[in-house]
DNA sequence: TGTATAACATACCGGCCGGTATGAACTACA
DNA sequence: TGTAGTTCATACCGGCCGGTATGTTATACA
């Protein structure tokens, strides 16, 4: 692992690579399912480079987790409901943007986050923790911004917002999941259309 | 496979401790982990007989949702629907049910529907379909009784019945989802009165 | 300039896994 | 009773996979 001076440039750039090549290994196959050959070949990143930044698969599949996912979560569904006063408006307005953005490919793959939940949970506790991490800061986020609508007047004022939180998180990625075995963007769009609507449910 | 005379005792009873044994390792481990091996050793029954009534371990998976998902769910989560004329009582009385049926293994292996759909969809079509076929029937059960409700005044009347019950198969695999990663009983109660308050806002 | 260490590259290994080949016991039936 | 097919049991195999051992080059620093 790097520890020295100037480690800016290529060595944390191959760091990078194989962080991200392993993402998508992962995302298509599951982590059980992930060859590290294939990870290595769809790079032109040896073995010996890999095992150099990563003592061993399990640890290169927590650093995804810790590096990727949770930023993802935070940037595209935590970030923005933060910024504005009316949270339902929000999250409206980032389900259609994901709706807008998400290719056939991506719904084939589901959410990475719940698929690492769904198969790594019961096997490994240290997937378990890390994913279990995520989705607090994601509840907790909701929470925060339903709470602060609630204060401005955005939100009812008699909807528990820890229980919608857990609600909305379960509705999405049980959305997500169906659309995943459906393969279809029409099932995930209306199911999406159905949060949607719960969210509106929860106006003043 | 059997196909003469009398294949209604021992033998019948062979294929059927495989493939139970199979359906609990495939619970705790996903299909790709888990290991013929220990499904055999888990029984006493031997490589040759698995292969005398399954041509591969996927052909055994295939059966596992055939033959035990398909009949759980309908048993579960269709029949009862299908009984009484006020399906939104039916239907929590079903998850309370369940909920007071529920182990905490249950709860850290999650809904193996789930899981293989979240799994096997994007690697393998006989999942995927087959699976797809189970939550089809689901939905159309829910459909059915919602639509039934409807007519007899026990549902409110401008519910798209089709969406709705994609909700709530959505919202039920999202609660499992989140409760086993939580590895928390009290997560999957807290997330399904939040069904059950969602199905209660249905009434006329 | 010498040397230690980071940053890879290559070759190799044991283990487990799904699958197969072969044969034995039992059963149904002519 | 002979025989064909079912129902297993045992031994074995090739392949891939995660992991390691060892070597090489480049770089930082004294």
């Amino acid at each position: 692992m790097p520890s020295t001076a100037k480690n800016t440039e290529q060595e944390l750039a191959t760091r990078q690579v194989i962080l991200e090549a392993a993402y998508e290994e992962i995302h298509a196959r599951g982590f059980q399912g992930a060859s590290l050959s294939k990870i290595l070949s769809s790079t032109n990143v040896t073995k010996g480079a890999l095992y150099h930044y990563f003592p061993t698969k399990i640890e290169l599949g927590y650093a995804v987790v810790d590096e990727i996912l949770a930023e993802h979560i935070q940037q595209m569904w935590i970030q923005p409901l933060l910024e504005t006063d009316d949270p339902i408006t929000a999250f409206k307005n980032i389900i259609l943007q994901s709706g807008r953005e998400i290719t056939e490919e991506d719904i084939q793959c589901g959410c990475p986050l719940n698929n690492l939940a769904q198969e790594m949970a019961p096997i490994d506790e240290g997937f378990r923790s890390r994913v279990e991490a995520v989705y607090r800061s994601w509840r907790k986020g909701i929470e925060k911004a339903l709470l602060s609508g609630q204060e401005k007047g955005f939100v009812k004022k008699d909807v528990n917002v820890v229980s919608v939180a857990t609600m909305i998180v379960a509705s999405l990625e049980g959305c997500m999941g169906l659309a995943k075995n459906a393969q279809s963007k029409k099932v995930l769009f209306a199911c999406g259309q159905s949060v949607i609507d719960y969210l509106e449910s929860l106006r003043p």
